[in-house]
DNA sequence: ATACATTAAGACAACGTTGTCAATAATGGA
DNA sequence: TCCATTATTGACAACGTTGTCTTAATGTAT
C-alpha cells in the first residue's frame, strides 16, 4: 500500500492541506514546517497520486505527439531528449500514430482527444494536421503546435502555434549543390502529391533550375513517395532512360536509400557515374556507403523547440507567437561528386 | 465543459449507477435501459473520465515499455502494432528509455514506478532487466514480462514473466551459414560485455567453430559494442592484420553496417573480397548496399508477444508461464558469398 | 495603541468515477 | 399462493488530491 498524502500529514504531525503547500512549492509555509514535511515525505518515501491530482485539477499532465506511421527515424535518438524534457517539466509524454487518410486513424484519434484528455498535441511531418484534428482541438480547446512547411499557417486560430520546416529552402540548397558540382541533368524524385513538404520540395527544386535558366526534362520528374521502394523503382526508370540524368535529387532520404541501391545494383559507380542528393539526413543515411549527401533536417531541434513552446503554452509563460525557424543545412558525404564528363 | 457520467444519467433518466454497469458492460441492466443509456452516451458525446477512473479503481490502465537508449529499429515499425494492441486492450501504452548503468536513469525510473503506478512493464533486449529494476518492480508487485536471452530466467518470481530470444541459436545460424559457403577464416566483433545477449551470440558463434574442429584466430574477436562506429573500428582492425578473415560475423546489425562501410571505403568489393553477417535484422539492413545478410531477430513480434502476456496475466486470465520461443532465421542478402579463389 | 495587511495553517468541499450495500421488482419452484 | 431466488436499480461512500474559505498569529503603518 503506498503511502498517501494522508500519511505524510499524519507522520509530519499537520494538515494535507500544507503537505500539498509543500509538494506544489507554495508560498507560506514556515521553514521549519517545510522542513518536517519534506522529511516525513522522504522517511514515508511518498509519492504524489498523479490520477487524483489530474482529477482534482481537470488536467492530464500529459502531452500527446502525433507521428507518420511510416516514420523511420529511430526511436532513441528522438525520444530520449523528448523524454528529458517532458519529465522537467513534470509531464507525461505520450506518441500516437496518425495518418488522416485512414478512417480508423481518425476514429481512434478522436477516442483519444476526448478520453485521455491530453493537455496539448504536437504534430510532426510529413504529415501535417489536417482538418479534422485541427476541428477536433479546437473543439476541446486543445493546444496543438503544429511542425510544418512554411506558409501553411492557419492565422486566427487561438490554439494553434507553430514550427516551420523550410523545405523549399532545403531543396533550393541540395538543387544549388549539385549545380555548383557541374550538374546539368538533373532529376528529381517527387515525394506524395498530399504532403505540402514535398510540393515545397518540388518548388524548391524547379525555382533553382529556374533562375539558372535550366529546363527540367519532364522526364526527369518521377514519382517516388518517401519510401526506400518508391525511390529503387523511380530510379530504376530514370536510368534506363535515352538520356540518363547525371544527378538526382529525392525529396526524401528513403527514397534516395532506394536510388542508391538501385543504381549501384545497376552497376553504377556512386559518385562518379551518378550523384545522388537526399532530403532529411535520417540516421541511416551516414551509414550507407557511400554516405548520403543530404539535407540536413533538425526533426529533433524541431520537435524539441515544438514541445518547449507547448509547455511555455501550457504554463501561460511569454513567448512568441510566430514561427519559430531551424534552417536546414546541406550535408555533403560521398554521394555527390562533379559530373563524369 | 465535457460531459460526465452525470450528464448521461441525466439524459437517461437514471441513476449514474446504471450508466457505469452500461459503460463496463457489467450484467443486470434490461435491454431497453442499456439502450436509453447508449443513446444518451452518443448524444452527449460522452467519454470516461480515465483520471476518476483510474482513482478509483487503483489502476493506471497504463503499461510501460523500457527500451534502450540506443535502439535503432525505428519507431513506426515497432509502434503501430503495440498501439493497436494496447488500444484494443483499453490500455495506455508508454514509453520509457532505460540504461541501468547511468544512475540518473535508475533515480528517473524509480521516480515513474512510483508516481506514475503503471501496471505492468515490459523490458527489451539489448538491455535486460537488471537487479535493479526487478527488485524495485517486485517491491510494488507490479508484473513485469522481460523480452530476455535464453537461459536467465530467474525462477520463483512471481511477478515475472519471459519472452525468450534466442540469441545463442542465431549466432550459430549465422555461423554456420559462414562455414557453408565455404569459409574458414572467419571473424567475430562481440558486443558488450555485459549484455547477456552479446555473451550468448559469441558462444553461439564459438559452439559452432569448435564444432568445426576451427580454432579461432584470437585476432579475429574483436570488441565492437553494438554500434555503428564500433564496428567501423573493429572491421579497420581486422583488415589491415597480416592474414585477414574472409568472413565476419557481428553480433549487431548496428556494428555489421559499420564494418560493411569500413570494408568499401577501403576498397574492398563486398561480398567478393569479405563477407559480412549481422546479427537483429533492422529494417536499415535491407537497405544498405549490398543487402546485408543476417539474422532476424523477431523484436516486432516477441514485443507483441510480451504484451500480449503482460495482458493476459493483467486481466487473470489463463496462460503459460513458460518462456515464449520464437526462434530467429537467417536472412541471405547480398553482403555474404564464397570466399573468393 | 489601533487598524489593517500579511503569514501560516487547517477544515471542508469538489473532482468523476467505481464498489458496497440496500431496496424493489420480477421470476420460478413447491 | 407463497417463499426463495434473481434481476434491476439506486443511494452513498470512497479514492487522493487541490481549491476555497476561514481562522489565528504576526507584523506595520498610522
Amino acid at each position: 500500500m503506498p503511502a498517501t498524502i494522508k500519511d505524510v500529514a499524519r507522520l509530519a504531525n499537520c494538515s494535507i492541506k500544507t503537505v500539498s503547500r509543500v509538494i506544489n512549492k507554495e508560498a507560506h509555509v514556515k521553514e521549519e514546517t517545510r522542513n518536517r514535511v519534506q522529511a516525513a515525505i522522504r522517511a514515508s518515501g511518498y509519492s504524489p497520486n498523479l490520477a487524483a491530482r489530474r482529477l482534482v485539477s481537470r488536467k492530464s499532465f500529459a502531452v500527446c505527439i502525433l507521428i507518420y506511421p511510416g516514420f523511420t527515424q529511430p526511436t532513441s535518438t528522438v525520444l530520449n531528449r523528448l523524454l528529458d524534457l517532458t519529465y522537467e517539466e513534470n509531464y507525461d509524454l505520450y506518441l500516437q500514430t496518425y495518418y488522416p487518410p485512414f478512417p480508423r486513424s481518425r476514429r481512434k484519434l478522436s477516442d483519444f482527444v476526448s478520453g485521455r484528455r491530453f493537455d496539448g498535441y504536437v504534430s510532426t511531418p510529413p504529415c501535417e494536421a489536417d482538418g479534422f484534428i485541427v476541428s477536433l482541438l479546437e473543439t476541446y480547446k486543445i493546444p496543438l503546435v503544429q511542425i510544418n512547411p512554411l506558409g501553411v499557417e492557419l492565422e486566427g486560430r487561438e490554439n494553434q502555434l507553430f514550427v516551420a520546416s523550410e523545405d523549399t529552402l532545403g531543396a533550393q540548397l541540395a538543387t544549388r549543390h549539385l549545380l555548383d558540382l557541374g550538374h546539368r541533368k538533373i532529376a528529381c524524385l517527387k515525394g506524395p502529391k498530399n504532403m505540402r513538404a514535398s510540393l515545397q520540395r518540388l518548388s524548391g527544386f524547379r525555382s533553382v533550375m529556374d533562375q539558372a535558366g535550366l529546363q527540367v526534362n519532364p522526364a526527369y520528374l518521377q514519382d517516388s513517395e518517401f519510401t526506400f521502394d518508391g525511390g529503387y523503382t523511380a530510379a530504376q526508370i530514370l536510368m534506363r532512360l535515352p538520356d540518363p540524368p547525371t544527378a538526382i535529387y529525392t525529396a526524401s532520404d528513403g527514397s534516395a536509400q532506394g536510388a542508391l541501391f538501385a543504381a549501384q545494383e545497376a552497376g553504377l559507380h556512386i559518385p562518379r557515374d551518378l550523384s545522388i542528393c537526399g532530403h532529411d539526413d535520417l540516421l541511416a543515411s551516414a551509414h550507407t556507403w557511400p554516405g548520403l549527401t543530404t539535407i540536413h533536417q533538425p526533426i529533433e531541434d524541431l520537435l524539441e523547440q515544438a514541445l518547449r513552446l507547448l509547455f511555455n503554452r501550457l504554463k501561460g509563460s511569454e513567448f512568441s507567437k510566430d514561427p519559430i525557424h531551424l534552417p536546414p543545412r546541406l550535408v555533403v558525404r560521398g554521394s555527390t561528386s562533379k559530373p563524369n564528363k
